[in-house]
DNA sequence: AGGGAGTGTAAAGCTTTTGTAAATAGAGGA
DNA sequence: TCCTCTATTTACAAAAGCTTTACACTCCCT
């Protein structure tokens, strides 16, 4: 496993100095930034961060501002730092996203655990960059155009069809729900003897089939769908 | 989105009937039990937890060994609670695998907050890759796909006799009653002269033997079945 | 040894789930 | 409005899986 990325906003340098020197020999590379400005752009800049460690006392935008604007767009997980007299109830004010609070002072050893414990969570997801293209075999996706290049050629989807073959890529080798594939991508539960995902499935595969390639959807009769990748 | 459902385990009655009270009208369904062997029982059970709670002070098993031995084949986010205000204890925990650490007494809105997190960051991930592979001999079973890899090569295996598979290499070593199993795999109690258990065994057998392993289920003559590991 | 109960398993029957063509409904644009 | 493209529903055949039946065999007990 390489080396964990992690991004600490907070205002204090002592303390940034501290902890960066703390992780950096438990195998974390850490990018320091001093206000909330700066935290957003260097979350946003494209370089991907494993967690972020955030301050809720910052100049130019406070933590619960920064939090609210990464979280339109980003799933990074972010731990946030309090200090003493921050008020709880607003930090607790839930909804807010973040998936952990340490209050200062605090134990650099807990710290150390909390980033362990929340790298270690985010490990078992999936491809969890959505917006990078996705090449499994000779099936080539790229969320940006919404296209899809099999051997070259372009594949053309509808959008759904689109949605569910990059659910099952993302979550190549693993098993899918029907009722999974219905919430995440038609947004809805899966109703009684309702057959829409089993048509897209069918329709995806007959477009597939199309370019000769190998059967890459499998069926889990009872369980789900599941795509397939070789070796 | 449905109910979200919750392990609680914990001996003390007072605090999880307060518990449970506070958490279901949020939204939540608590299962409650009250020792440790009981907490890993409940599961191991085969029903699926979006979140386990877990005192460390416990009759039968401490927190700290349920941790441990359900992590051997659970990936469930555990949040770990205690009397202890103790920061090693904190540390302690959160190495040994859970997620979350929160000391007794805590605020209510703390822990809600929490299990929010917790459970929110679970639901981007497909229900069933919250188990791990399970390893015995050359026989892995991957809970994530339903798939199942018998020297390497897959085995083909329906729903149920997966499902029978995984009930009895979690229970390698003892012996599981066809009255167990059927409640556990079929979801129903074992009707007399019922003998879907054993043409399940019976297939599952015979596409093991094909791969020339060694006899894997014993039979125990007028009690069950047990799944047997070398050495 | 005889007999009953428990077990192994082939084969048949039944149920549920899936694949897919075709019909229908709906949305968005010209 | 009508046309086109998509999504959903309907319908039915086919496939796959589960249970039952039947009978042979085995293990114990007397």
């Amino acid at each position: 496993m390489s080396n964990k990325q992690l991004l600490l906003i907070d205002d204090d340098t002592e303390l940034t100095e501290l902890l960066s020197q703390y992780l950096k020999p438990q195998g974390y590379e850490v990018d320091i930034v001093h206000d909330g400005e700066a935290g957003i752009a260097q979350a946003t800049s494209g370089k991907h961060y494993d967690l972020i460690l955030l301050d809720v006392m910052l100049p130019k935008f406070d933590g619960f501002e920064v939090l609210k604007k990464l979280r339109v767009s980003h799933l990074t997980p972010i731990l946030m730092l309090t200090a003493k007299g921050d008020d709880l109830d607003k930090i607790l004010g839930l909804e807010m996203g973040a998936d952990d609070y340490l209050a200062k002072p605090f134990n650099h050893r807990e710290l150390s655990a909390r980033i362990k414990a929340l790298v270690r969570r985010m490990s078992l997801l999936p491809a969890t960059s959505v917006q990078q293209n996705l090449k499994l075999d000779d099936v080539e996706l790229s969320p940006s155009s919404q296209q899809v290049l099999c051997g070259g050629r372009l594949l053309e989807l509808t959008g759904t069809e689109y949605s569910i073959l990059h659910l099952l890529m993302l979550n190549h080798g693993n098993l899918l729900s029907k009722e999974d594939i219905s919430e995440k991508v038609l947004g809805r539960k899966l109703a009684q003897f309702d057959r829409s995902i089993d048509m897209h499935v069918s329709n995806l595969r007959k477009k597939l089939a199309e370019f000769n390639t190998k059967e890459k959807i499998k069926t889990h009769r009872g369980a789900g769908y599941l795509y397939l990748v070789e070796a």
